[in-house]
DNA sequence: AGAATAGTGTCTGTGAGACAATATCTG
DNA sequence: CAGATATTGTCTCACAGACACTATTCT
């Protein structure tokens, strides 16, 4: 047989089907709070609790999962994250009652002025520390967040990953305030000015903001830059 | 509707199906080289092509992908590899010509010592530098392979993990050697013995071997302990 | 003893931590 | 000018890189 034969005579329904979903844990910075997008289950199962933006893979559209995670995303905030990076895939036998299933999940950063105004009604930003207030997640959303923000965490020690979580431009202060949320933790502002200048990926818009005394200056990515890592670890 | 009845009117197969397999990059080094598995495929698609060991998920008897991966990899080496980690999930529509597909991808280190003369017919430990005279090979595996290689290497930078590609018992040296074939680049010894030292998750066997000039020390894993991070990368 | 490989001492360089010092705003 | 916040200077410390040196085993 060769393999056109093959493709002919192959019926993708006489294999056991199984559940393959999407789910992104977005996170932002708000009001002093790491936060991230959750919404409430219209449908069943889990209806009525909160869960991780995500669904279904629509084949036809979605050429990657990645694509299903934006579309995702695009539905709920209006808008695309300027980070978007593959978490982990979560499966069981049992984590879903439909049946065996399997979800690609995503993280994502957005600046939450972004989305201000546009968040669909069936959506929230949940600061983390009030998570348990919203008990229980749907599915196993809650280990899912719980990975995602290990990640993060641990890549803002390397990177400069959580400018993206900023608005377009914005203060040293700014993200020396949002990496002290992040980490929850004092970060020493001398390291991380150092690094902000070494990574060359910034530059100044010229423009300065007052805050009631000294006026910072107010810096911007460079266009076409890398996210580079550090060879050592804050903190 | 409760949860309930809508459980019992749900029809999996009312959904498009799709593919979901599960793959591993297993390395080893040997002969001073690295090597990964990779086995013929017998079946069609891509039949006769080098490819990754994988397959589809057994729902009734694999919880999770984790299991597939570790069933499949011991399927052909007949051994349980010591050190799995889940690498990412590669989807598309064209990846596969059956349809729209993913997989789930794990990379995974073992002692070639422990498979030698266990393997089966089909399957082959191939040295990177000769992947080349195997092109192409099915799928996206080679891109796989890419990715998994740049993990690996990653993570030697400020891990231990390539021990798991040393046998039960090793000296220094042969975890140097190690070291400089899976970076391959030069690493010096003093940085590595001090980082051996420092992680403590070793203990001597009290043991030394021979090598036609003064006898190396015998190091094993001491039991319990976990894979440590440091908080800086090697060269 | 001499060759060969195992393992250590020690100096330099880099960049993070600590925190003091200086600069530049506003009222 | 005083108070507030932004930004820089600079010292210390930990640890990687370099490479010379010592230790141990074999013939």
């Amino acid at each position: 047989m060769t393999e056109e034969e093959f493709l002919k005579s192959y019926k993708p329904n006489d294999y056991p089907s199984l559940l393959l979903t999407v789910d992104s844990v977005l996170f932002t910075v708000e009001n002093q709070s790491l936060k991230i997008l959750l919404l409430k289950r219209a449908n069943h199962p889990s209806k009525g609790l909160w869960s991780l933006p995500g669904g279904f893979i629509d084949t036809e559209n979605d050429a990657t999962t990645e694509e299903t995670a934006l579309r995702k995303i695009r539905e709920k905030t209006k808008v695309t994250p300027p980070y978007l990076e593959q978490l982990q895939t979560f499966s069981s036998a049992d984590r879903d009652p439909r049946g065996w299933s399997a979800t690609v999940t995503y993280f994502a950063l957005i600046a939450h002025q972004e989305t201000e105004t546009r968040l669909t009604n069936d959506t929230q930003w949940v600061a983390l520390d009030n998570l348990s207030t919203l008990q229980p997640l749907a599915f196993d959303h809650q280990q899912i967040i719980k990975v995602a923000l290990k990640r993060l965490r641990q890549k803002s020690l390397y990177s400069m990953l959580p400018i993206f979580c900023l608005p377009k431009e914005f203060t040293l202060g700014e993200y020396h305030q949002l990496m002290e949320i992040i980490l929850n933790k004092m970060i020493q502002k001398k390291s991380l000015y150092r690094r902000f200048k070494a990574s060359e990926m910034f530059e100044e818009t010229g423009k300065t903001v007052a805050t009631g005394a000294r006026a910072a200056v107010l810096y911007r990515l460079k266009t076409d830059v890398e996210l580079i890592n550090f060879e050592r670890n804050l903190g």
